[in-house]
DNA sequence: CACGCATATACCCTGCAAAGTATACATTGA
DNA sequence: TCAATGTATACTTTGCAGGGTATATGCGTG
């Protein structure tokens, strides 16, 4: 399931067809890839039940399907736990190195601080 | 970054470094595998900035870092808007199947859906 | 200082995944 | 029926990532 996602083509390949369904020409000619190309990393997609295709005539309809990218996005939680409880953590250190050192600053290793952003 | 989380080993360092930091022969003993195998994925790991080290005496303690994963889970996103769309639009039509079809009801097995692809 | 523990790295080997090219298959329309 | 279009597959080649083994490096301790 990592390793599908892992391909830069098939990101891209997801990335168009989560706007809409496409032919298989559509995707050769949006992202400029030879057909036999697209038709493998689809192959690939479909057999790991990311999209799912239909018959159009000689064309073939691909669309995606969620569960997969449901379940990396299942996979991410505990890590979003994990940053969310240090930013939280960040931003109370921060605040109290703001109030009690105002003036100095040791900056002896990387204590440069980057945009607090989530 | 993708290609990073293809690697089992190193989701698994990294879902072991999720609760708390931990040195190189922990994660050893731990995952059950070779200590070069752990010390190169934990390279990969630094090099790609999923994790940071620091020295204790002779052992280096690994934490993560939350940056690449948040960006991963930044590249969801449209994933999600899509799949939460196509939830909505299946209750909405579930919906009006309900209204439309108020009285009969094979009340065995209630509103058990026949498995609805989210 | 020499030894032992903890970790990193060098080296070789193997498998596999992706690209490219050519070709097969299928459907439509004349 | 044939040609054209659209898509899939077969085959070969290549590069590289990961494993295994051995060894190097660093740091405490007797």
């Amino acid at each position: 399931m990592f390793d599908i996602i892992a391909e830069p083509n098939r990101r891209a390949i997801l990335s168009l067809l989560v706007s809409s369904q496409q032919s298989v020409g559509e995707i050769e000619r949006q992202l400029r890839m030879p057909q036999p190309t697209v038709s493998k990393h689809l192959r690939v997609l479909r057999e790991a039940g990311f999209v799912e295709s239909t018959v159009d005539a000689q064309r073939r309809l691909y669309r995606l399907k969620p569960e997969p990218l449901q379940e990396i996005d299942a996979w991410l939680a505990p890590f979003r736990r994990f940053w969310s409880a240090h930013v939280d953590a960040l931003e109370r250190h921060l605040d109290r190195m703001d109030q009690s050192t105002p003036t100095k600053r040791k900056d002896k290793e990387k204590t440069t601080r980057p945009k607090p952003r989530t």
